[in-house]
DNA sequence: TACGTGACGGTTGAT
DNA sequence: TAATCAACCGTCACG
């Protein structure tokens, strides 16, 4: 493999960036070249994309409907979930002198948290100094973008891989620029239809 | 020859 | 602010 810069050169010839998730157009295409009935290998050296690469990326296709990369990054997910962090505030209002370690079972023994989600006591004092530390707490969008670790649908992703039913992939994929229109299965279908020539 | 899969080295982002 | 960790990525090699 031939390295140049933050690209490199796989056995195929084809530029690609280690690490990072293969550019949307390729991806589509790789979706359309597999539509239109090619073969992974065909589609695998027309693109100049490895084998292996094509296999993952239309495995996943049938298994979650979605071309799209799934995301990079992250850590576990939190516990400290809005919900969380208000009863701890609220047993701690309701008993100043509660230890975090106290808080902690309390959580378990209201069913607020299952055993294997409980926050640390270190992650409660936390909490305990940024919330009761000032009267407003903390802007917590963040927290409510993703589905903590003990609430449903935890880490499914769901804002960002569609259903089999919704569109193949959204509008903020970083690869698509401006690009407006969401596709759907059938829109490629349709493009089959119309564009008979693949290169 | 075609393909699925695991190991590997890399990137990314939350903690 | 930097380090750590655990997710993901694509390539490669093997069967």
């Amino acid at each position: 493999m031939i390295s140049r810069g933050h690209s490199s050169i796989n056995q195929l010839g084809g530029i690609f960036a280690n690490g990072k998730p293969l550019p949307f157009h390729i991806r589509l295409r790789i979706l359309e070249l597999a539509l239109f009935g090619y073969r992974p290998c065909d589609i695998s050296r027309q693109l100049l994309v490895s084998h292996g690469c094509v296999s993952k990326i239309l495995a996943r296709f049938t298994e979650t409907g979605s071309i799209l990369p799934g995301a990079i990054g992250g850590s576990k997910p939190r516990v400290s979930t809005p919900l969380v962090i208000n009863k701890i505030r609220q047993y701690k209002e309701q008993n100043s002198s509660l230890f975090a370690w106290e808080i902690r079972e309390r959580l378990l023994y209201d069913g607020i948290c299952a055993r294997d989600c409980l926050p640390s006591v270190s992650s409660i004092n936390r909490i305990l100094r940024r919330t009761l530390g000032r009267s407003k707490p903390r802007n917590h969008f963040r927290h409510t973008l993703k589905p903590a670790a003990c609430e449903p649908d935890a880490r499914t992703r769901s804002d960002q891989e569609p259903s089999q039913t919704s569109p193949v992939w959204s509008t903020s994929d970083p690869h698509q620029g401006t690009r407006k229109a969401a596709f759907s299965i059938r829109d490629i279908l349709n493009l089959k239809e119309e564009n008979n020539e693949i290169k």
